[in-house]
DNA sequence: TCATATACTGTAAAAATATACAGTATAAAT
DNA sequence: ATTTATACTGTATATTTTTACAGTATATGA
C-alpha cells in the first residue's frame, strides 16, 4: 500500500469522519467545504490519487459513490480489536497505552463469558495446565472469582497468574508445576487484588 | 418503535443490503430496480414510512442520504464464521454439514497463516503439549508440512493430531504423553493422509 | 533551466437524483 | 356504501452531483 501525502490522508479521514456521522459519503462539494477547498475539482482529484493508490472505491457515475477499502487509521476495526498485555513483572496490567503490546482482531464473544484483554504468559507455572510461556489468556476483569478459577492476581507490584483458593483469611495461589510452590497470604497482612479471571486461551503454534 | 409492514420490511432490508454491499445507500430508483417497482414514487413513499416510524433517517435534498436508524434484524455477524469439527474417530475431517459441531464467530486472521476449521480434541495424546481434550486446534488445510510440525493425519478411517515426522518411507506420528506410543507407518506397506496442520489453539476455561 | 508532481481555482455541461403531483387498484374498517 | 390505509404507476422538474476542461502556483529533482 502506497503513502499518502498528507492533504490525501485529509480527505480521506474527512470521508471517514462523515461517513460514520451521517452514515453516508460525502459529496465532493462537501468535501471542498468541510476542508475549505473552493473547486469541486480539488476533492475529484484527491479522492482520485485515494482510488489509485487503493484506500477507496469510486463508483463512476454515481453520487456520494464512494466507500472505504483500506480505512487510514483505525478508525472502527471491522471487528473488535483486543489488547493484548505482557505480564508485567510490575505493577498492575492496565490497559494504558504502554502496557499494550499490540492488538489482536477478534470478537469478545469468542469465549462465551466475553473478555477484556489478553495477557502474555510468562513463565511455566501453569504448565501442568496446559498454559505455556506466551499463550495469550482471556481476561475478563472482575473481582467475583470463585475457588478454584484460574485468576489474574495483583499482590503489591507483581501480577500473577494462578489457580484462585481463599478460605477466611488465607488465600491461596496454586501453580501448576510441580516446581513451584503455591502462594500462600494472610490477608489481615498483606493485600491481594484479583484483576479478573482467566475465560480462555489462544496460542499460535 | 411501530411494527412495519410487509413492504416497508422489504425496502428497509433492501437499504441494508445494499449498504453493505457498496457502502453508500441505495436512490430511489435502485430500490424500484431491486424490488421491481416502476415508479420511484413507491421507493418513496415506503422510505417515508420508514422514516415516520423511526427506522431510518432521511437527509432530504441529500442523493443517498439515508441511513440506518435501528436495523430491523441483526444482519450477519461481522466476523467470518469458522466451523469446528469433532475429531470424529472414523472418516476424514471433511467440512459436510453433518461433522460441524458448531460455527465460532472469529477471524480467520486471528492465527497468522489464516485457518481452515477448528478441531475438537479427544483424548490426552498431546497432554504434554498443553493440548487438553475439548481444546480448539486451528487447522490449516494443507499438505506441506514438515517434520516437528502438528499435523492432522488420516489413517484408513481414523483421523489423529501428532506431531510429525517422516524419514523416506519411514512417518512417525509422535505423542506428547509418555502413556501413548509412536505410530509408526511404513509408506510402501500402508496409505497416510495429511489433511493439515495446526496453526493455534483456543480453550474456552 | 526544465520537467514533474502536488495542490489547487473557476466554469460549465451532462447525468443522476429527489421529489412533487396526478392517478389507479385493493383490502379492511366503519 | 364510503372512508381509510396500503401499495403502487407514470410523468415531470428542480436540484444535486459528477466530471471534464482550462488554468495558476509552488516545490523538487534532474
Amino acid at each position: 500500500m502506497k503513502e499518502l501525502t498528507k492533504q490525501q490522508s485529509k480527505v480521506l479521514a474527512c470521508v471517514e469522519v462523515y461517513l460514520n456521522k451521517t452514515g453516508f459519503p460525502p459529496t465532493r462539494a462537501e468535501i471542498c467545504k468541510e476542508l475549505g477547498f473552493k473547486s469541486p475539482n480539488a476533492a475529484e482529484m484527491h479522492l482520485r490519487a485515494l482510488e489509485k493508490k487503493g484506500y477507496i472505491a469510486i463508483q463512476s457515475g454515481s453520487s456520494r459513490g464512494l466507500s472505504i477499502v483500506k480505512s487510514q487509521q483505525s478508525f472502527e476495526p471491522v471487528s473488535d480489536s483486543v489488547p493484548v498485555i505482557g505480564l508485567v513483572a510490575a505493577g498492575s496490567p492496565t490497559l494504558a497505552e504502554e502496557n499494550i503490546e499490540k492488538r489482536i482482531s477478534c470478537d469478545p464473544s469468542l469465549f462465551a463469558e466475553g473478555f477484556d484483554y489478553f495477557l502474555k504468559v510468562k513463565g511455566l507455572s501453569m504448565i501442568d495446565a496446559g498454559i505455556h510461556e506466551d499463550d495469550l489468556v482471556a481476561v475478563k476483569k472482575t473481582t467475583q472469582v470463585k475457588n478454584g478459577d484460574l485468576v489474574v492476581v495483583r499482590i503489591e507490584d507483581e501480577v500473577t497468574l494462578k489457580y484462585f483458593n481463599q478460605q477466611d483469611h488465607l488465600l491461596e495461589l496454586i501453580p501448576a508445576n510441580k516446581d513451584f510452590s503455591t502462594i500462600k497470604i494472610d490477608l489481615r497482612e498483606q493485600e491481594a487484588f484479583v484483576e479478573g479471571k482467566s475465560v480462555g486461551l489462544i496460542r499460535t503454534h
